[in-house]
DNA sequence: TTTGAACCTGACCAAACGGTCAAGATAAAT
DNA sequence: ATTTATCTTGACCGTTTGGTCAGGTTCAAA
């Protein structure tokens, strides 16, 4: 664990740990959608990681800290979605842009989203302590934005809080809930096609529904 | 109590199951809400109905049929709130309705649809046979209504399921999401007069998102 | 009053679980 | 070459869990 100039200075074990830490972590964000905390079992994890059960507890003491990286690591990926806000451009813009943004993340990866929305609907026990800090900071920021936009008279008089939860819920939904809707599709997961229609029609709802078309 | 005031015809016996399986069944209601079906504990749902734990396994033989009890009676619930769509008025009443009488349920009993969604969360593997059956021959008669209103020029042509996912996502955020919701409000469940206003906002983007006001 | 069906429950069990540990393997530093 | 630190893993353990069961109680029909 020394700081060194030698470029080949352990970096061997390092390179070790690195992989073991991200393909469990990959595994634990998968098990921890399908089965929820209490559901998902630490043996199950490292089969889906390929490593034995006593590697799981070497690189995450305890089940409940492996749970949490994999938790903040989903929250910060949201956070860098909503970059389009500092955009300096108009509001219509700008509110396509992050739900875009957010379907998106919903489409590539939905195991994060799932592991999410499990921990809420439970109580959010373990992550109440971020979501008050850091994630309340970020929304109190783009609900600002809004008040703006709204006293600027660009759109209607909203309260930002349902539009921003409307947001939230409607792009998350179509990762939370994939399993649902792949029923209602015939048993067949929404093509590209299918997915890209739904995802313009949210933005065209919303939209127009605050009074930004 | 003695026989000449108890009712007759084995009525009491009768009276004695039914409250019991109703205790039960409200009690795990709030402990799958709580803790998903792998998280919930037969002894804790004992205790919550204040039974013991032999008992509950009287009344539902395994946790699994338990479970697909409380299901049921949710999605019912749910089917019982759109029968406004039966109603031969204007289209913006009809939805107005469902989209209210869908955020009263999230407000008044909020624990089953955070079991609905444990569920489908999950991957709705003990309630795909209901969703493929029941649940999508409701929503797909819904959905052909709302062509109908769409082809009669009655609103704006967009996706009718993108329209009733995003009714079923914003709705049961309500009751869902409600642990983040209460922490983004400064730790303080929403009002009344909160809930109202978000209820209000919520029917008010979504109908002028399809072009009915 | 008798009889049998339905209800009740403390005590118990096998299986599954998160976590531990000792002993070995591998890589890096000296 | 030797030592030291890190990585690896099968075997193990105490606890918790869903579910069982025998023996008891209550109730209502005959």
């Amino acid at each position: 664990m020394t700081a060194s100039n030698r470029p080949a200075n352990g970096a061997h074990k390092a390179a070790i740990r690195l992989e073991n830490e991200v393909q469990i972590l990959a595994a634990a964000e998968r098990v921890f959608a399908d089965f929820g905390f209490k559901g998902a079992t630490t043996a199950r994890i490292a089969e889906v990681a390929n490593v034995p059960k006593a590697n799981v507890h070497y690189y995450f003491a305890t089940k409940e800290a492996l749970y949490r990286r994999v938790i903040e690591n989903v929250c910060s990926q949201w956070l860098e979605a909503a970059m389009t806000f500092e955009n300096t451009t108009d509001p219509a813009t700008i509110l396509r842009g992050y739900i875009e943004a957010k379907m998106d993340l919903s489409r590539s990866t939905p195991y994060g989203s799932r592991v999410w929305a499990h921990e809420i609907v439970r109580g959010a026990k373990f992550s109440s302590d971020y979501i008050s800090t850091t994630v309340k900071d970020w929304l109190d920021g783009r609900v600002r934005i809004i008040r703006r936009w709204i006293a600027e008279g660009k759109m209607d008089d909203v309260e930002p809080y349902s539009l921003m939860y409307m947001i939230f819920a409607t792009t998350q939904h179509y990762a939370d809930f994939s399993s649902q809707i792949e029923i209602f599709n015939g048993n067949q997961p929404l093509s590209d096609a299918q997915f890209a229609e739904a995802k313009e029609n949210v933005v065209r709802i919303i939209l127009r529904g605050v009074g930004l078309t």
